[in-house]
DNA sequence: CCGGGCCACGTTTTT
DNA sequence: CGTGGCCCGG
């Protein structure tokens, strides 16, 4: 038992031996915080604390996992398997549903999802005859989400006048009223939101000192990894659980917050010492992941913070490679340096696929790296992005299943009501609403008893809703008896799914039937999973719980050995022995949407930070000069994070050759320069809007042609950015060789020729960087 | 009531 | 570029 203690270096071991009392372990990147927390778990067991009185938090349901797999290899299978171990959201959503006929919910109520959280306030919004340019659905959600999160219910936001006339000067008096309707409406449908797991768990904590006194004495020692990110909601919560034995134990890094857009607050570390008495504070400082120049580089940009604690991350390990940068000129040569360096890398180092990993800000750049790797042949995943659940097919599906366990879920109703078409058309399904809301009741509950209420439906649409309860009833009989896995087997051939993708036979059909047999055969290893489980029985209910929490249970499928792709917020807590961090450009990272307030950029900076520090051994950085974005290609320049670092640990490998096509760079417009040296346009006097794209096109225009010509007049080919290219000409181009132009389209620097090649036929190419050479 | 076609709009980041 | 919402003609 005591070998794993010998695996800790000092600083490692006095949080891990401090059993009781407050503390707050304060973790650089990399050192070794989530083998604290295991180790810390795993000696609290062996000094007699029963399993079942440890309460763990963690930020991902895999982090979890991961660490209750780490701590069964210490202390056995049976044991850990006891420990209270997951995500606010799930460890309360179990919570809840023991709790909830406190709370006047059904045990079984369904989670929504953000996306069953925009439709339901879409249709308020449009039942409230209210326009919908003035409240957009998503910025209404997220108000409502942050007045949750801040423990502000409806009555609290009516009792605000402060609230309220906020709203009303930004001339939205409306959305407390939107806020009431949603909430009635999610209760009425059994249903609660991601920010309802917290505010629930709030408020039956707080209505109900018998749950509270419960649940205190049944958490008697707590844990909260990446305390850093929890919000107010979260933070009351830990507050509550842990009053009465104040056994808590918060690890964390204020370096690496970087969720306050969704309500963390960062200020929840940072006074952690003045929430509780004698609280013992420990710091991890060395680093045990990465090189020393990339720790230095980190530190070197977090350095440009204001806001942080005192902390000095170091690291014994090598000095190591520096950092490299890379520019292209467009997302699509940044993605072929990415696949290609990947490739050398591979075969000169003989590396499995999953050393690699390729980071990006935002979820659309995937695309680039994607056809790269595919085109190489280089395995890879993408993490996160629209995950599995969220597909049109399997939501579906899922949706009869809910209907299934909790009738009165408004969403899933709205959803299969008429799809596949049965003739329930839009105008009925408003008027169920208006009798649902009038009669208060559910729409299920009105169709149920069409016949007796006042409504006006004509008989033969009637018939077809009574047609559907039907249906529906008897799935509710065979859930009695059948599994998970035969029961959803059945809904999705009954229910007429299979065969609505079926009936054209286009790829996208093909492709939504093999999800629904995925998600058929994820029930199924379900089911099996559970049988051997002695208290569960792989029904319905055990296996749709979770799954609106559930964002990555398809993350351990098939072959590990890839390259990963992913967010950076995804990334954090995971470590990569090489790093590709994409697309470091102003405007996208840091985003153009968090450039207006000091505290948003830094949050940036915290998540470049978070980014760099995943990799162990080598870290690119990579920017490109245009990138496509809404199928526009926009020019860019390169991000300030790239700058910030200090210059020492940098090296740019951008291949000279590849200046000539690069006017930005070129020494007549910025005076003589060092070959091959990052340039930047002056960073300082930025103004907080950004030029758009179109001047910035302008003073490109003017001061390239001539440059560009310069150089090329070597070749036969020139550059015909600024020449007078019409449709008709003939031309030659060095790789597709003779052919006609077609068209041309676009102006300023994204002039666009269609031109039919003799050997590669049509293609659009961009004259500004396109060679050709003009022969009739 | 349904489907096709057209237009407007959007991208931060996630439990 | 892709999606979702809306309108109009069957």
């Amino acid at each position: 038992m005591d070998t794993y203690l010998s695996q800790l270096n000092e600083a490692q071991l006095a949080p891990t031996l401090q059993k009781d009392g407050p503390m707050i372990v304060i973790a650089g990147a990399g050192s070794g915080k989530t083998r604290v927390l295991t180790y810390r778990i795993a000696y609290l067991m062996s000094q007699g604390v029963d399993p079942f009185n440890i309460l763990s938090l963690t930020f991902t349901n895999k982090a979890a996992r991961e660490m209750k797999g780490r701590i069964a290899k210490i202390v056995g299978e049976s044991e850990a398997k006891n420990l209270w171990m997951g995500t606010f959201h799930s460890v309360f959503a179990k919570i809840l549903r023991i709790e909830s006929d406190r709370l006047g919910y059904p045990s079984n109520f369904t989670i929504y999802d953000t996306q069953d959280s925009d439709r339901l306030i879409s249709s308020i919004i449009k039942e409230m005859n209210l326009d919908k340019d003035i409240y957009k659905y998503k910025q209404v959600r997220s108000r409502i989400s942050s007045y949750k999160n801040s423990l502000i219910t409806v009555k609290a936001y009516f009792n605000n006048p402060e609230l309220i006339e906020a709203d009303t000067t930004a001339r939205r008096p409306q959305i407390g009223n939107i806020y009431k309707n949603y909430v009635d409406r999610c209760f009425k449908a059994g249903a609660m939101d991601f920010d309802d797991l917290l505010l629930k768990t709030n408020e039956l904590l707080t209505r109900f000192p018998d749950v509270l006194a419960k649940y205190q004495h049944r958490f008697k020692y707590i844990l909260v990894d990446e305390y850093q990110d929890t919000n107010h909601s979260q933070y009351l919560i830990v507050r509550a659980l842990s009053d009465r034995f104040q056994n808590i134990c918060v690890v964390g890094d204020d370096a690496q917050s970087i969720y306050a857009f969704r309500g963390a607050n960062i200020n929840n570390i940072l006074n952690f010492q003045r929430d509780y008495d004698d609280v013992k504070v420990f710091r991890l400082e060395q680093n045990y992941r990465s090189t020393k120049n990339i720790v230095n580089a980190a530190n070197s940009i977090i350095d440009k913070n204001q806001t942080k604690l005192d902390k000095i991350v170091w690291t014994a390990n090598e000095e190591g490679a520096k950092i490299k940068v890379h520019r292209s000129l467009t997302d699509g040569d940044e993605g072929r340096f990415v696949a290609s360096t990947i490739f050398e890398n591979k075969m000169h180092n003989q590396l499995p696929n999953s050393d690699f990993a390729v980071l990006y800000r935002t979820n659309a750049q995937s695309r680039a790296i994607e056809d790269a790797l595919r085109k190489r042949d280089i395995p890879y995943r993408i993490y996160g992005g629209l995950s599995f659940y969220q597909r049109k097919e399997i939501k579906d599906v899922l949706s009869y299943l809910r209907l299934i366990i909790n009738p009165a879920d408004e969403e899933a109703l709205k959803r299969v009501i008429n799809f596949p078409g049965r003739g329930i058309g839009q105008t009925t399904v408003d008027k169920l609403i208006v009798a649902a809301n009038g009669y208060d009741r559910s729409i299920f509950e009105v169709m149920k008893h069409i016949d007796k209420i006042e409504i006006k439906i004509n008989s033969g649409t009637k018939g077809k809703l009574q047609d559907f309860v039907t249906m529906i009833e008897s799935f509710q009989v065979m859930n009695k008896n059948a599994n998970a896995f035969e029961l959803a087997e059945h809904v999705t051939k009954a229910s007429g799914l299979i065969r609505e993708f079926n009936k054209d036979g286009t790829p996208e059909g093909i492709t939504r039937l093999e999800n629904i047999e995925e998600l058929l055969n994820g029930i199924k290893d379900f089911v099996e999973g559970q049988k051997e489980l002695a208290d569960a029985t792989g029904s319905l209910p055990e296996f749709l719980k979770d799954v609106a929490l559930a964002t990555d249970l398809d993350a351990d499928k098939g072959d590990p050995n890839h390259v990963a792709l992913m967010t950076i917020h995804l990334a954090k807590g995971l470590e990569f022995p090489y790093v590709f961090i994409v697309g470091m450009e102003e405007d996208l990272f840091p985003s153009a949407m968090s450039m207006n307030t000091r505290s948003e950029l830094e949050e940036e900076r915290r998540l470049f930070y978070v980014a760099l520090t995943r990799a162990e051994k080598q870290a690119y950085l990579t920017y490109t000069l245009s990138r496509y974005r809404w199928g526009k290609l926009i020019d860019a320049e390169p991000s300030r994070f790239i700058e910030e670092i200090d210059e020492q640990y940098l090296d740019n490998i951008t291949p000279i050759e590849e200046r000539r096509f690069n006017p930005m760079l070129d020494a007549s417009i910025f005076g003589d320069v060092e070959p091959n040296k990052i340039r930047f346009k002056k960073p300082t006097q930025r103004s907080p809007k950004r030029k758009t794209a179109e001047k910035r096109a302008e003073t490109f225009k003017i001061s390239t042609p001539k440059n560009l010509k310069k150089i090329s007049s070597s070749s036969a080919a020139t550059n015909l950015f600024d020449s007078k290219l019409t449709v008709g000409n003939f031309v030659n181009h060095q790789r597709f060789g003779k052919g006609e132009v077609l068209s041309i389209e676009g102006k300023g620097a994204d002039i666009k020729a269609e031109i039919n090649f003799e050997n590669g036929g049509k293609k659009k190419l961009l004259l500004r960087f396109a060679k050709l050479e003009v022969i009739g």
